[in-house]
DNA sequence: GCGACAG
DNA sequence: ATCTTGTCGC
C-alpha cells in the first residue's frame, strides 16, 4: 500500500513535540464506522529484542477479512531501533518499522488497531493518531495500560463485558476504559483519526474473541511478532 | 531528590 | 517493551 512519504521522524527531540502539535490540528474523530463499511481490519505491534546499540524491533502487520476474521495478508518488517522508549513519543520510536511494513502490503485495509493510545495523550497524538496519517487510514488506540494525563484518573468499568467508562480530559472525552471480557483488566481505547469513540469502541468489543482482552488483529500481530524474534535469533545464532 | 511512566 | 517459575482458578 501507499504510505505518505513525508519523514517525519528524525530522531530530533527538539521536533517531537512541535511534529505532534502540527498534526493535532488534523485530527478528525467525528467519523462514524461501522464494522459493515470494513473489509479489511488491520493489527500492528512490535517486539524487541538485542540490547543497546544493536535493539532491533519486529512488526507485523497481520490484515483480517471483518467478515470471515480469516488473515487474508501479513507484512512484516525488521530493523534497528534508533529511538529511545520515552512517554508521550512512542511514535517516534515505533512508526519507521511500521511504515516499512505497511508499504509492503498489497491490501490496503480499511481500519488499523494499534497496541497503544489514539487521542488519549498529551497533545492527542498517541500512536494510533501519528500513524493514521502515514497511513492515510483510520486508525484506532487500544492501550493495555492506562496512560495517565493531566491528572485524569479513570473510572473502572462495571465487571461485566461490553462495560466501559468515559475517560474525560478539561471537558473532552478522550477515550474510554472498555472491559472487553468479564472480570479482567479493562483496555483503554481512543480513536486515533478518521474514526469516533463510539465507533471505535464498538469494534474494538466486536472484534475481541474469548481468548484474550485484546481485538483479535493486534494479538494476532502481538503473537507474531515474538515469532519473528524467534527465528531471527535463530539465524542469528546460525550464521553471527 | 522522588515518583510517574502507552510500549 | 523485557527479564522470568510457579501457581491459583475455571
Amino acid at each position: 500500500m501507499q504510505v505518505n512519504d513525508i519523514h517525519p521522524l528524525r530522531p530530533d527531540p527538539a521536533e517531537f513535540i512541535r511534529i505532534q502539535e502540527r498534526l493535532a490540528k488534523q485530527i478528525d474523530v467525528s467519523r462514524p464506522l461501522r464494522r459493515e463499511d470494513l473489509r479489511t481490519v488491520a493489527g500492528v505491534d512490535l517486539a524487541y529484542g538485542g540490547e543497546g546499540e544493536s535493539e532491533t524491533g519486529f512488526c507485523h502487520v497481520a490484515v483480517f477479512d471483518a467478515a470471515t476474521m480469516q488473515v487474508v495478508e501479513r507484512a512484516e518488517a525488521i530493523g534497528k531501533i534508533e529511538v529511545p522508549y520515552v512517554p508521550g513519543f512512542l511514535t517516534f520510536r515505533e512508526l519507521p518499522l511500521i511504515a516499512a511494513a505497511a508499504e509492503k502490503l498489497e491490501t490496503v485495509p480499511d481500519l488499523f488497531l494499534f497496541d497503544g493510545n489514539g487521542i488519549l495523550h498529551p497533545r492527542r497524538m498517541g500512536i494510533a493518531a501519528h500513524a493514521s496519517f502515514f497511513l492515510g487510514k483510520p486508525a484506532v488506540g487500544v492501550a493495555k495500560t492506562y496512560f495517565k494525563i493531566a491528572e485524569t484518573e479513570y473510572e473502572e468499568p462495571e465487571r461485566e463485558k461490553g462495560s466501559c467508562t468515559d475517560i474525560k480530559v478539561g471537558g473532552e472525552t478522550l477515550g474510554r476504559a472498555v472491559r472487553t471480557s468479564a472480570g479482567v483488566k479493562p483496555v483503554f481505547v481512543s480513536p486515533g483519526n478518521g474514526i469516533n469513540l463510539d465507533s471505535s469502541t464498538e469494534l474494538v468489543l466486536s472484534l475481541t474473541g474469548p481468548e484474550s482482552r485484546l481485538p483479535v488483529p493486534v494479538r494476532e500481530a502481538d503473537i507474531s511478532t515474538r515469532r519473528m524474534r524467534r527465528n531471527w535469533e535463530e539465524e542469528q545464532r546460525l550464521s553471527p
